[in-house]
DNA sequence: TTGTAGGCGTTATCAG
DNA sequence: CTGATAACGCCTACAA
């Protein structure tokens, strides 16, 4: 169990009750030359190195976090503030996203900060608190709005920061982003091959620029298909279950009911199925159901859900990489990413059970 | 947008750029004496106290987190290391409890750090190097082992943690849990008296003791109720979808299989229904299921699943405070806190579709 | 190639 | 009550 042989006159520490210090007396040696045997430096002599190695192997040195930290005047840390708690009761994606990113910066040295934030506060409060206290280096945001006060007020202190997702500013500062209107464009158009023409939308909120955009691709795709657009189609959301749960019943109790809705994500989308059951809709004979986001859990619903996706490991080395480089040279221009989402069928969406053969010509 | 309205002669200063010498400077007074008077202390004259608050808040004077550690000798973080990834993919639990800890922690000026473990080191080896480098003051466990080789290194090195879920050394480390016994005599006494008379169980792996306590209070209830134990139907599992699925299969498609089964979580119960399904059993008609953990998802399947379930929320505070007074006096005598779940009906559950009306008189 | 000395920004212990 | 002075543990010029 225990790997420790202590030698006959060897006494054996605790971790991390070997100081920087000790090992110089041990070797009869300064705390400087020591630090840089161990740091690399050149202008070391071998048989230095080697010796000031073994040492510290031997007697398990590590140096301490805090004190280099202070000393090098950074933090190796970077924040991720996570959204008031009830509003995601339904969300996979926030642990896979924190798993991660947090993998993505163990791999530069550096850690994650998960702060918590109260509704009852300004959206920003938290993040000030963490930049004064200096107790990050840079921030990880996701589910940019807009108009996103935590984007203003970093850019107004010149905070290093990568968002997940675009905002009005997008020119001033790195994002990692989705390309969300092609990928609603994509599903509509799947949709309509299967021969939908009244097809629903739920959205995530306007103040979420990345909701718009895939509003704006479900409806560029419908002008293309010559599809009336019907306003009374287009409900909003808010990204949870909920939101969900209300706008599909707005939807499915139309007179004419859409035969498909397509969700800004994969919790409205779990909503939607549930009032769809409760006001007897069958998926996807009757209703053909798509998310957005890929979350594991949508696999073991009934009827599994269909969604759009990309992969959450991906994004997180994304965005990590993203701002591991910004904080090496704050100076570069801004860079963003933009990926493709994959459509992602798993039966929750098929043709519509009565297909109005509707002339279906291409309008050009 | 900028509530700062700098005077005349006053100039602006970004976020932490004010040291407390330079407070010092300022007041002419020393560090040492602004120091006090910030913190509190009480052989500083109202009147020297106040002129410091002042200059503090008109400059914006916020301590370096890093340096004050340092001298005080302590992290103010807290440790959190999550499993590997692909291992809980259907769990919104996790994320649920990060959050429920960091607001927590957060009450307390405690920080948490998230750290990953990949699945090709050692289970010890984040925690070791977290110690080492001192990076933090103590840990949170989840989900532990009956033989937890995480524990057995942390007692070994003296270090602060408190666990979630029970070891077999919890006599020697603070703990807190929720009793899965008596959750599960709750949760098999309630089927049985719907009529069900061949009951299944899908488990968590023998590893995993808080799996073990559940398997023991559903066999204690078949005792007390005099249904005779049938091997064939405790199943093993492993906390996730898949696991549930598989164990589900082999359940289901015995001779005579269970009309009702029980899991050791809900991402298990949820692989269950899955396979359930796709072998043509309605839930809850022909078969019964009921999980455990009461994560928010659960209510938007069909039908929704029945759970035993204890507020996160509260776990994650309970947990803090056990942790917080470890910390302040490291010598208290062990304690724990068991809670119990409560079970959460939601229609997953019901009587068997035939009830065969065997003796059911109390054995007793 | 190594030692010396100072600094990172606090808190803490003494005198005075 | 307040001012020196010394930690905390490490890094890094600069000097030798």
């Amino acid at each position: 169990m225990n790997d420790v042989k202590a030698g006959p006159e060897e006494e054996w520490v605790k971790s991390g009750e070997v100081r920087i210090s000790d090992l110089a007396a041990e070797l009869g040696l300064t705390k400087g030359t020591v630090s840089r045997a161990l740091n690399g430096y050149e202008d070391i002599s071998k048989k230095t190195r080697k010796r000031v190695m073994e040492a510290a192997t031997k007697r398990g040195y590590v140096p301490t976090t805090q004190a280099r930290r202070l000393a090098m005047g950074l933090t190796e840390t970077i924040g991720l503030v996570l959204p008031p708690m009830p509003s995601q009761p339904v969300n996979t994606f926030i642990s896979e996203f924190i798993h991660s990113v947090s993998a993505a910066l163990h791999l530069h040295g550096y850690d994650l900060l998960v702060h918590s934030a109260n509704s009852e506060e300004s959206e920003v409060e938290p993040y000030r608190r963490l930049v004064q206290s200096r107790k990050v280096d840079g921030f990880i945001i996701f589910r940019t709005n807009e108009k996103d006060p935590r984007v203003n007020y970093l850019l107004n202190e010149g905070f290093p920061f990568v968002t997940h997702g675009r905002t009005a500013r997008m020119a001033e500062h790195d994002w990692f982003d989705i390309d969300g209107e092609k990928a609603f464009r994509d599903a509509t158009s799947h949709l309509i091959k299967l021969g939908h023409q009244r097809i629903g939308f739920v959205g995530g909120g306007k103040e979420f620029f990345s909701a718009q955009l895939r509003l704006k691709g479900f409806r560029t795709m419908l002008e293309e298909s010559c599809l009336e657009k019907v306003p009374s189609l287009e409900q909003p959301g808010d990204l949870t279950g909920q939101g969900g749960e209300i706008a599909a019943q707005n939807l499915l109790k139309q007179t004419r009911p859409p035969t498909a809705i397509l969700c800004a994500n994969d919790a409205t989308a779990l909503g939607v199925m549930k009032a769809a059951r409760e006001l007897g809709f069958n998926i996807p004979e009757e209703l053909s159901v798509i998310g957005y986001d890929g979350i594991a859990l949508g696999a073991y619903i009934d009827p599994p859900l269909t969604t759009l996706t990309f992969s959450i490991e991906e994004s997180g080395k994304e965005m990590v990489n993203l701002l591991m480089r910004r904080l090496k040279s704050p100076d570069l221009p801004v860079i963003s990413k933009l990926a493709s989402a994959i459509l992602k069928l798993r039966g929750s969406e098929g043709p519509p059970s009565s297909i109005q053969n509707k002339n279906m010509e291409n309008c050009l």
